[in-house]
DNA sequence: AATATCTATCGTAATATTGCAATATAAAAA
DNA sequence: TTTTTATATTGCAATATTACGATAGATATT
């Protein structure tokens, strides 16, 4: 085996697992917060930033929009890449309810 | 090649990515919210809801024990895991930190 | 047109993840 | 003590991810 079984899941689970995911490596992390910090979207330097080669980082950023996280948007020569804020909401959303309904519960046995 | 390469990126970039990867699969996914749905930490039936075997439950519940989003206590013959508050806290901070922060700039040239 | 620049894709090697059967471990029940 | 019950670990096969060199495509610049 190795592949993930998602048809036993429900689309949400399946979707945030998706979007987690996505977050789920340090270079993708790094983009993120890069694309966060500067005040431009115009972003052709994400390669320079990072410790990575192109190809790779080129494959993250594919990575991170399929998650629905950034945007790119062709800039003449340079792709001009940014946070979609819809998946980032999704996220914060999704947190923001689990954390609110354990303070809710307090069933703290452990 | 394969692996990660942690060395690079920060600590606390490696620390978001380990927590949020350990979100990145539904069955993962599936856990937390089952966890959070029933009112007791006595959580033996985990294998029994989802659609896994075993062996790979008990994986995934490792992967979330060790990014400290559940606890688990050895509760007589059965073991007790309930979610760990500290770690989905960290998590809606990050997001919701990400998403204020976003809001603040309002640079939307995508 | 030729060149430079930026990004994407392909191909491939190394490593990680997913999933399960078989087995081990440990405590409760008989 | 033997058996049952619940969870963990081991070993392995299938698949996914990570990373990069080589190369392709597309637009500016000369």
């Amino acid at each position: 085996m190795g592949a993930t079984k998602t048809d036993h899941f429900t689309t949400q689970q399946n979707n945030m697992a998706t979007m987690a995911k996505a977050f789920g490596h340090p270079a993708r992390v790094a983009i993120i917060e890069y694309l966060l910090k500067v005040d431009t979207c115009i972003c052709g330097d994400i390669v320079n930033v990072l410790p990575l080669a192109q190809p790779t980082v080129s494959q993250h950023l594919k990575e991170l929009k399929n998650a629905g996280l950034i945007k790119g948007n062709i800039e003449g020569t340079a792709i001009c890449y940014c946070i979609d804020k819809k998946g980032i909401e999704k996220l914060k959303k999704y947190f923001t309810s689990l954390s609110a309904q354990l303070t809710q519960k307090e069933n703290n046995c452990c």
